[in-house]
DNA sequence: CCCCTGATTGAA
DNA sequence: TCAATCAGGGGC
């Protein structure tokens, strides 16, 4: 049975929790059984100073609103169709955010069969953010919920491959923030997103 | 209108 | 294999 982190894991600046979350575990324990997927890629978000965040200038909306909350927090946002999922981070009042990217299945791969369609190859059922969280079983409703809390936690996991890093993806129009090189993943790792131009 | 996207289409 | 298209929520 796995164990969620304590609080205290996602309190630490955002570009060291962004790489200590590569190679841990999202646990989603739904009813048929435990769902989980191991996290192979992550990208920070440093909240007021970086134009590529939804915080950026410290904007606050009730999209925005979870992440001047308790680090931990679970931060969930629409894109078009699809519902993506971010860890909160930073002290109460400062809101940075990890964007989960990409994930390599490890339980309840018939659960995510279904969800992703019979025909799909297993590499392409979470090697996005996207899909990640349809694979997964995540919706808007976790929205608030902390990362800490049953049924849906991050559990510490064993080996973590060599981790690397590159410019964030799909932030073509952030200014001087997309050069930073604040995407980290799991090199070598057959299940991160490919890059988009 | 612009996005932290992904499935599908149709060309090369 | 790749580029274009679009679906359709929220913020400005």
């Amino acid at each position: 049975m796995h164990q969620p982190v304590e609080k205290s894991f996602f309190e630490k600046p955002v570009l060291e929790l962004a790489q200590d979350l590569i190679g841990q575990l999202i646990v989603h324990e739904l009813p048929t059984g435990p769902v989980i997927a191991r996290i192979v890629e992550t990208e920070a978000y440093h909240g007021a100073e970086d134009q590529a965040a939804h915080s950026f200038r410290n904007r606050r909306t009730k999209r925005t609103e979870v992440m001047f909350g308790e680090p931990g927090s679970v931060y969930t946002y629409q894109m078009h169709t699809h519902t993506l999922m971010n860890v909160v981070c930073g002290p109460v009042g400062t809101p940075h955010a990890i964007l989960i990217r990409a994930g390599e299945p490890v339980e309840g791969l018939e659960f995510m069969r279904e969800r992703r369609g019979e025909k799909l190859a297993m590499k392409d059922w979470t090697n996005g953010p996207g899909k990640l969280s349809k694979a997964l079983g995540i919706t808007m409703n976790y929205y608030g919920h902390h990362w800490t809390n049953r049924p849906l936690f991050i559990a510490k996991s064993e080996a973590v491959g060599e981790v690397a890093t590159s410019p964030r993806i799909g932030i073509a129009n952030a200014g001087e923030a997309v050069h930073y090189p604040w995407r980290f993943y799991e090199k070598d790792n057959a299940f991160v997103s490919k890059f988009r131009p």
